[in-house]
RNA sequence: GCCGCGGUGGCGAAAUGGUAGACGCACUUGCUUUAGGAGCAAGCAGGGCAACCUAUGAGAGUUCGAGUCUCUCCCGCGGCACCA
């Protein structure tokens, strides 16, 4: 008997695999095809690291069982080569980047085929080959002709140390990731591209694809889409001082406006001030009627000079000027409110500028507490009993009325005076309508005297706004919508005069201790008002129903929002409008590691002249030095000789851009090129983008869901939008896989010394020991902590699997248990790997392998053959090496994944549990098909349930096929 | 603060609302072995002599029955972070 070798039996089917062109794929249109996608890796400096695997392997496995099951599989890989730490690299040690990154790749690769992947390696790509990146650039030109690039003057985080503008992925905490110095904000002209314009259509694509739920909800917030209201306030000049303040009436000449950006117009009548921006370009020409402008000024410098680091610093304690001797008209209400600047008020984002509502908005609330700056509430929390005995009565009349509601405290001790209506069943505290003339608190003194004979109350709190409650009043048989007013007081003393019965006769005062009152109170509108006085004075930002506003009063917000933004554009200062908080993507690197961008710029011309697409690729030249010009501008910029050049369009002297791509740029469209890799013609041919696309299943790290897939997402609908690709959205599937941690639950990272190395594991374990424990370690969309102790256990699992094979026999008996055990194994991995559960399916080949592992006996070739099929899958190699010496004379990985018979998985016996109240008291086997009547006769009649059952008859009896008994007593 | 994901033995973890802890690691005992990160057999949540009892972050609820469903809270991780 030969041991288990995996040094040697890998290699031997690595070779195999190269040489037979095992997963080479094309186009055939007889079969069905599968197109598994990773991540393809940066071939960095560091090599493989164990987080690579996690994903390659579980797409791997399930490509290998697509593959078995008859499907053509698209597995490919490739490197997206471009990138900041080789420049970085190229830049210290003065060696060519593609120097650095051909040797990277070369360990790769490798790396990547010691571990048996059944990647497609004929169509491997690299980001940073002229033939790749010429359709890179030929796509950013379609984006350029389509009016999707532009140049703008943009600010961009600038290193003062390095002289160098930084990436957002370089700026870690506001400062520089290499030499820590604080980052600034810096106008520099940057190519930016139009995702914006396609906000919608991004978040439109994200219904009909299956992302995990995770996934598409980053998305959704980092396009951040709002609905809302533009809304304009006029401020009045100061020519014509007496002129009456008609809502939305044409003024002066003189007067200026200010729009801000609502998404919550149902509010305006609560406006009680409005902010703008440090920014605002409103203030300047202001200026000689700001009466306190030198301070203004001061606080506009000092917020220009905060870094990110300040903002986020002073983030908790808002700060802010009134400028003075200014107002702005209410457009609604022609009221006049104050105007002031603070930085809690975003430049970039809406229009700068908002109208503060500090009633219903915590930001504002905040603010307006801190600056004494009145609160309006215009919105009511409405609560309307749809269900139970109170529920609104449709056959009813509904009669309005105002109402207190009121809480007495006790005079000393830490409880509540409440109303229990027996009758009822309501828990409530004082209860009672507002007379004519009456105020709330008036009313709530005379209830709380006539309903429970109290006399002496002091009023400590009240809810500011009103509450709107709908339901059916049993005791007056007719339904209530009353508008209320939520009080506490605090009784004085305990003088107390009877009572009269009429007042009475429904409930009875009771005294409920503060902790209690939670569980007490069970009138939805008492139990928010009883939260709301507990909890500190704060803003209602919920929907409800629009009150003190006018025309809108006695709306639901959603319709009061139609009203009003309907109102405003009637008149001319106002108009629906939609936000984002996606903004356009800076697409400039002033570097040189990257694709160059394909445009020169002619004076002649007059601007930007795209070079003709036959020019492309427009290669990246040698430069001597890799270091930035002082300037910040590309060390590209310093080749005068490849800058200085000719204008395609007029043949005069016209400059090259120097900027190059970003990162993000190659990896946009790779999985499109692995379609058709070679193309000399186009990114890819058509009929061969229309077999394989979309991409089936998409599995890579969360780290990406965000940028990555938005990117790419972006440039897919627009190469659809003019014909290149034929499917709007890219990836049908996207999947995500945890991380892999050290030891400790601590990142792996080289400056902690606890990086995993692969090569190690695999020299020492066997790249199928490797890939079987990273799929064994823990659910996959979780992180793991790597524990090379859980891999020797994985070894010893295929150990014994490799020494099943010399116990097989063609004339092995029967055995029904290992019958079943083979079919439910089928079954269940049949299924888990489309679930991703890995792990499980690992168990269930070790619980497999140990069955057929015990005892001393033969075991039939056919459940062997099997178990070989299964494995293989995670265990490729050794799946290779058994199934030839089973005398199979093809690759494993075309054979056909093993079938299950349902009727064979079957149990034959079951066993039945017995409860008596919930706990298990017996348990017996029967054969499976016992009928109900036995079973539950054979559970009742049994001598340890009897015991439990001491005489009594059951109340209830359930049974739960081929599983327990539950006998209720 | 908001959003998302988690919390189960000494550890990684299993468990269509139906016997909690499958499978693996570590550990203990025995056999075998010149040796081993080797093999085989048995044990392994806690308490109790036992019958049994108690256990899935805490507490309530729904249910014949809850790790699983509902609510409130605590803790950990990840993302966003004044987005009007």
């Amino acid at each position: 008997m030969e041991k288990y070798n995996p040094q040697a039996i890998e290699k031997k089917w690595q070779e195999y695999w190269d040489r037979c062109q095992t997963f080479a794929v094309s186009e055939d249109q007889a079969k069905e095809k599968f197109y598994g996608l990773i991540e393809f890796p940066y071939p960095s400096g560091a090599g493989l690291h164990v987080g690579h695997p996690r994903s390659y392997t579980a797409m791997d496995v399930i490509c290998r069982q697509k593959r078995m099951q008859g499907k053509n599989v698209l597995y490919p890989i490739g490197f997206d080569s471009f990138g900041l730490p080789t420049e970085n690299f190229a830049i210290k040690t003065g060696r060519p980047p593609a120097e650095i990154t051909a040797e990277n790749i070369a360990t790769f690769t490798r790396q990547l085929k010691s571990l048996g992947f059944s990647f497609d390696w004929s169509r491997a790509v690299t980001t940073s080959e002229p033939e790749y990146y010429r359709w890179t650039q030929w796509i950013f030109l379609q984006l350029y002709k389509h009016g999707l690039a532009y140049k703008t003057n943009q600010p961009i985080n600038w290193c003062p140390k390095d002289k160098i503008g930084l990436a957002n992925e370089e700026v870690v905490d506001g400062k520089c990731e290499r030499c820590g110095a604080v980052v600034e904000k810096r106008n520099k002209e940057q190519w930016m591209l139009a995702i914006t314009k396609y906000a919608d259509q991004l978040l439109e694509g994200l219904k009909e694809v299956d992302y995990i739920e995770r996934a598409k909800i980053q998305q959704e917030n980092w396009i951040g889409r709002s609905e809302g209201a533009l809304i304009t306030f006029t401020i009045p000049c100061f020519c014509c001082p007496d002129r009456p303040r008609t809502p939305g009436a044409v003024g002066c000449a003189e007067d200026r406006t200010l729009t801000v950006f609502s998404t919550r117009p149902d509010t305006l009548f609560g406006a009680t001030y409005a902010v703008v921006s440090p920014e605002h370009p409103v203030i300047a020409p202001l200026q000689a009627k700001i009466e306190n402008w030198d301070e203004v000024k001061a606080y506009i410098e000092a917020a220009k000079r905060k870094t990110d680091i300040e903002r986020t610093e002073l983030q908790k304690e808002k700060t802010g000027l009134e400028l003075k001797g200014i107002k702005a008209i209410n457009p609604a209400n022609g009221e006049a409110i104050p105007v002031w600047v603070a930085d809690y008020v975003l430049g970039h984002y809406g229009t700068g500028a908002i109208m503060a509502v500090p009633a219903h908005d915590e930001r504002d609330f905040e603010f307006a507490r801190k600056f004494g700056l009145p609160v309006k509430y215009v919105v009511a929390p409405f609560f309307l009993t749809a269900e139970g005995r109170d529920a609104v009565r449709s056959d009813k009349p509904t009669v309005r009325r105002t109402t207190v509601y009121a809480f007495v405290k006790h005079w000393s001790e830490d409880k509540y005076l409440c109303l229990d209506w027996t009758k009822f069943g309501w828990h409530s505290g004082i209860i009672g309508g507002i007379e004519d003339g009456e105020d709330p608190e008036t009313a709530a003194r005379r209830e709380i005297r006539e309903e429970t004979g109290y006399q002496n109350v002091r009023l400590v709190r009240r809810v500011d706004e009103e509450v709107h409650n709908h339901y059916f009043a049993a005791h007056k048989d007719e339904n209530r919508y009353a508008v209320g007013r939520g009080l506490l007081f605090v009784l004085e003393n305990d003088e107390r005069e009877p009572t009269k019965a009429d007042e009475t006769q429904n409930h009875e005062a009771v005294w409920v201790e503060g902790r209690e009152m939670e569980k007490f109170l069970n009138l939805n509108v008492y139990e928010y008002l009883w939260k709301r006085l507990q909890a500190p004075p704060s803003a209602f930002a919920g929907e409800g129903i629009a009150t003190n506003s006018d025309f809108l009063d006695g709306l639901s917000t959603a319709a009061a929002k139609e009203k009003i933004t309907r109102w405003l554009e009637e008149r001319g200062v106002g108009q629906r409008q939609v936000n984002y908080k996606l903004r356009d993507w800076v697409f400039s690197r002033q570097r040189y590691w990257g694709e160059p961008i394909p445009l020169v710029h002619c004076a002649n011309c007059g601007g930007w002249v795209p070079l003709p697409e036959d020019q492309l690729p427009l290669t990246l030249p040698t430069v001597e030095k890799y270091q930035p010009t002082d300037t910040g501008e590309s060390p590209l910029a310093a080749m005068t000789d490849w800058v200085n050049t000719t204008c395609p369009k007029c043949g005069g002297a016209a400059r090259r851009e120097t900027d190059t791509m970003p990162n993000w740029a190659g990896s946009s469209w790779y999985f499109l090129r692995y379609c058709d890799p070679n193309n000399g013609r186009s990114l890819a041919d058509p009929d061969k983008l229309r077999y394989w696309l979309p991409v089936d299943w998409y599995n890579g790290g969360m780290e990406h869901t965000v940028l990555h897939l938005l990117y790419s997402r972006f440039w897919h609908q627009f190469l659809y939008d003019i014909g290149v690709v034929p499917t709007r959205e890219p990836y049908a599937k996207r999947t995500s896989h945890g991380m892999i941690l050290a030891k400790g639950g601590e990142k792996m990272s080289k400056s902690r010394g606890n990086v995993v190395n692969p090569d190690e594991m695999v020299a020492e374990f066997g790249a199928d020991a490797l890939r079987t424990y990273i799929m064994f370690m823990g659910p996959f969309d979780q992180a793991v902590e790597w524990d090379t102790n859980g891999l020797v256990g994985v070894r010893r699992f295929l150990d014994k699997v490799w020494g099943l094979q010399y116990r097989v026999a063609d004339d092995a008996p029967d055995d029904r248990a290992d019958e079943r055990l083979t079919h439910v194994t089928v079954r269940q991995i049949t299924n888990d790997i489309d679930q991703m559960r890995f792990n499980t399916c690992v168990s269930q080949l070790m619980i497999f392998t140990n069955q057929l592992a015990s005892g001393e006996r033969t075991i039939k070739r056919e459940y062997f053959e099997k178990l070989v099929l299964l494995v293989s899958t995670f265990a490729p190699h050794l799946g290779e090496e058994l199934w030839s010496r089973l005398g199979h004379t093809s690759s494993v990985a075309l054979a056909p994944w093993p079938t299950y018979d349902e009727a064979l998985a079957a149990a034959d016996e079951v066993t039945i549990v017995v409860q008596v109240n919930g706990k298990v008291r017996d348990e017996f086997t029967v054969p499976a098909e016992t009928p109900e009547a036995e079973v539950k006769e054979r559970a009742l009649t049994s001598e340890r349930v009897e015991k439990w059952l001491a005489g009594k008859e059951p109340k209830k009896v359930i049974y739960v096929k081929g599983k327990l008994v539950s006998i209720v007593l």
